[in-house]
DNA sequence: GCATTAACACGTA
DNA sequence: TACGTGTTAATGC
């Protein structure tokens, strides 16, 4: 799939697609467990999940959002709007992770697309229980301040990766940016993602991106897998450094 | 020199 | 069959 494009779908299609989490989906929402009995109940009362399929937009830009989303299953992915310059992947959106809550906060329409670079399983809590959430549960908060925390470690590391040269280092960085086990906790010791999906996320093509995977692997970091890769040495992988000199 | 695109063979879901 | 992976060749900065 290029980058960019994608099927269209309103949010009412959404809306009728929804369904309740199955018991297993439930125990996904990692947050749940935090929250106090009756917040809880009305969180579980208030979630709905959608299935989207590959390169549909969940979210576009200029549209009011009406969930805080998490993705249940699957593999989803934010960037800009590509008919207004080049097309730029910011992050990939794996498992575990939810998203969404600045533009609810901040009551104003999505800034970037979201996009589902495979068959994904999201789960949607209403705006208004977010709202509600957040007025009354001391947990929820404490959850949301953890969660921006980490964030803006991410966003630390963002540039910093952006910094580096070296096409190794970046795959290494980029990857275990997505296996971070705090925002992502669904996405385990195997991440499914494909390398073209790696190539776009870390701006490099699907060949060079084969190529570091087979380095990373090399060195003991990581297993490649038939569409996805497995994390062996997570430490290995954020302090990944680009070799200096065979001999010269 | 290094990364990219294009092209092809091959294996897997 | 459709898709993902591994590899090579030609091209560009």
């Amino acid at each position: 799939m290029p980058e960019g494009g994608g099927a269209s779908m309103s949010s009412n299609s959404l809306r009728a697609r929804a369904r309740p989490l199955s018991a297993a989906e439930l125990a996904d929402v990692h947050w749940l467990r935090a929250l106090r009995a009756e917040e809880r109940e009305r969180a579980v009362g208030d979630l709905r999940a959608v299935e989207v399929a590959a390169g549909e937009i969940l979210c576009r830009i200029g549209r009011p959002p009406t969930h805080w989303l998490g993705v249940i299953d699957g593999l989803l992915k934010m960037s800009n709007d590509s008919s207004v310059g080049a097309p730029i992947t910011f992050t990939g959106v794996p498992p575990g992770a939810w998203f969404g809550e600045g533009t609810l906060l901040k009551r104003e329409p999505y800034r970037y697309n979201i996009q589902a670079l495979r068959a994904t399983t999201v789960a949607g809590l209403s705006q208004e229980t977010f709202h509600w959430l957040l007025d009354t549960s001391i947990p929820f908060n404490r959850f949301m301040l953890h969660q921006f925390n980490e964030r803006l470690g991410q966003f630390i590391a963002a540039r910093e990766i952006d910094r580096l040269t070296d096409a190794d280092s970046r795959v290494a960085r980029s990857l275990a940016a997505l296996f971070h086990p705090v925002l992502y906790p669904g996405v385990g010791g195997l991440l499914r993602i494909t390398q073209q999906e790696l190539g776009y996320l870390v701006g490099l093509s699907r060949q060079r991106v084969n190529e570091a995977l087979h380095a990373l692997q090399e060195k003991g970091c990581i297993r490649i897998e038939y569409g996805g890769v497995r994390v062996l040495d997570l430490e290995g992988l954020r302090r990944h450094v680009a070799r200096t000199g065979e001999a010269s």
